[in-house]
DNA sequence: ACCTGAACACCGTTCAAGT
DNA sequence: ACCTGAACACCGTTCAAGT
């Protein structure tokens, strides 16, 4: 049994000592575990030294497979887009329905990988995950209704929407605790309760306030996105 | 001419040499010189040797009056949201014209401080500007004619798609030149010429779209939210 | 009390040396 | 060809020393 795990497929090797067998490292198994390694994990963490011992290999071995860590993270952000795709599952028959779907899982991977949210979601891998969400999001826009030429509007505005708000949320998560901990108390409870005197309608909606990183809010902002699309559009080329 | 220059005022002392008189340091002149010296730099400019050179003292030095980066980084948040509440004037009488000057304001104050943009924005200072920032903007939605309640929610779902948004086209601008160049080609070149038969949708569109970076995209953004807002708000409480 | 200088742990990256 | 080890420049941060 033990043996037989050995055997099988790439050894995970988390921390343990000892060297890399020569040949056994690629650009796949580096992608392969430093997603493993990093998923939930915030920026600090993500080193050569901490990917090295991961890989049971010295850090400068990635330098053989990688030019250096901006082509590492650009590797990794399309590993991303490709748990995104699989995610999504097959085209949804309702553009709006294939819109949301397109959101939640772009923004359920950022969440899930918050170090590389952070510092990618700005970045263009020029690769096939990417043509594949792109292309379906395309689709939906120009399903709505809309002509080619607002489609080509739509898109930026949508996906932006979409990727900058997923990455605000997902470097929240990707803060260090203390500070994480400092900010959301200063919503859940600060803000709550403001002092009637000095700002008014900020006192008057703070029992209100909807908590920061609750999925919903996201889910609100591109529902609404959705429907003021559906309404421009029906309202014809005039708008 | 020249002595008076140097009378007035803090010396700028960009980059010379010698050092600070005692007792000219302090959290406000730091601050400031801090946001001249990196206003429009991306995020590997902002470090403590650099900011000592611009005030021509000893980097450690900044350790006797900011407990550490994030304390000074915070600070420069709380500068960047004064000036963001400076540029945007008296509150404008109509609520969506007033979301949209919250809105535009952020976006200029985010994209000019790219660096403090891309590691600050999802940050709470707890301080008075960001209390009148969230003031204005709860005031807005509460004349939109949505109830309390959905306030609640909508503010966060429109203050977050602001500041994601404006974020993530600042991240654009705190890239390498490099790497800017390219993601930039990608989209201006790769993505208008898209061959047909992989991917038809985004061929079609390809020469329709937007430019990344383009601040009519933001806007556009923003528009169909307040579009969808106010559609809301109409149909009243039933939704 | 305020600033300087030296030191520490850590980072990405380069390059010569091993096998 | 692939990996290791030593080295370099740079970073944030601490702390003893100067004035």
């Amino acid at each position: 049994m033990v043996s037989d795990a050995l055997e099988q497929d790439e050894p995970a090797a988390v921390g343990a000592p000892g060297r890399r067998r020569r040949n056994s490292l690629n650009r796949e198994v580096i992608v392969r575990t430093a997603m493993e390694a990093f998923r939930g994990h915030d920026l600090g963490t993500l080193t050569f030294q901490a990917l090295g011992r991961h890989l049971s290999a010295h850090p400068t071995a990635i330098y053989r497979h990688f030019r250096d860590k901006d082509d590492l993270l650009l590797a990794m952000l399309d590993a991303l887009h490709g748990e995104a795709l699989e995610e999504m599952g097959p085209r949804r028959e309702d553009w709006a329905e294939e819109l949301r779907n397109l959101a939640a899982s772009t923004y359920a991977v950022f969440r899930r990988y918050p170090a590389i949210a952070h510092h990618m979601a700005t970045r263009t891998t020029r690769r096939e995950h990417e043509f594949a969400l792109v292309d379906r999001m395309i689709w939906a826009l120009r399903r709505s209704g809309l002509p080619d030429l607002e489609v080509g509007r739509h898109f930026r505005a949508f996906a932006d929407l979409v990727i900058g708000y997923a990455a605000l949320d997902a470097s929240l998560d990707a803060l260090q605790p203390q500070e994480r901990a400092g900010d959301l108390n200063a919503w859940d409870v600060d803000y709550r309760r403001f002092p009637e005197e000095r700002h008014p309608d900020l006192a008057a909606v703070g029992p209100h306030l909807a908590g920061v990183g609750d999925p919903r809010n996201f889910g609100l902002a591109v529902d609404l996105h959705i429907e003021a699309v559906r309404a421009r559009a029906a309202a014809g080329p005039a708008s």
